[in-house]
DNA sequence: CAGTGGATGCTCT
DNA sequence: GAGCATCCACTGT
């Protein structure tokens, strides 16, 4: 007889299935890496329809692991300065993503302040940018596996509301509504 | 608050 | 050589 536990990380299989299903489904996950993060309340999709996505074109070096299985880490250089951290869904081929846009920094705040050089919580980890530099994300983590070391991803503790709004910073297909948001949260990077 | 411009490096044409 | 899935500092109300 086997005992029953909630799982305690999202499994591979819940990032193969289509980016519009969890995208959504992210908001109020908590994303931990080496044991700092929180609750996710920003993410973005990206299709393989999309005109906005690095894989749009096709298979390039830099979008490589975008091409690869769900459940991997995309990870790329923004502006030449910035990290940006993306979670990769569907099956191999279908080269599609989440961005991670914000968390509300709950595990490892110490860390973060340090790395992020403010003290201001809602400066630590609204815009994918800050929260790359506040969890210590680097061109690194690109390709690893979410589920496992140094990533760890958990399920909602509990319901959560989600809002959907147009993506941020975009010159292409600005009028798709993939950007996903806990409701109310002040940690979201933006209002628009 | 809103708007602007600079930093900075890599990717792809 | 152009164009970024960004952030920050600085300006002016």
């Amino acid at each position: 007889m086997s005992v029953r536990t909630a799982p305690a990380q999202l499994r591979r299989d819940f990032f193969a299935r289509s980016v519009h299903d969890v995208a959504p489904a992210l908001i109020g996950c908590t994303l931990l890496v080496n044991g700092v993060g929180g609750p996710i309340v920003e993410v973005e999709a990206y299709d393989p329809t999309d005109p906005a996505s690095h894989a749009f074109r096709g298979p390039t070096p830099r979008n490589r692991a975008m091409f690869g299985s769900a459940g991997h880490a995309y990870v790329y250089r923004s502006y030449g300065i910035h990290w940006c951290l993306n979670l990769v869904c569907d099956a191999a081929g279908h080269a599609s993503a989440v961005l991670v846009r914000a968390l509300q920094p709950t595990h490892g705040r110490e860390e973060m302040v340090k790395r992020r050089s403010t003290s201001q919580q809602r400066l630590l980890c609204s815009g994918p940018g800050r929260l790359c530099q506040a969890l210590a994300i680097t061109g690194a983590y690109d390709g690893l596996a979410l589920d496992a070391p140094p990533f760890e991803l958990l399920p909602r503790a509990e319901p959560v509301e989600v809002a959907t709004s147009r993506r941020i910073g975009l010159t292409k297909a600005v009028d798709r509504e993939w950007r996903y948001t806990a409701a109310g949260s002040r940690f979201v990077s933006r209002t628009r």
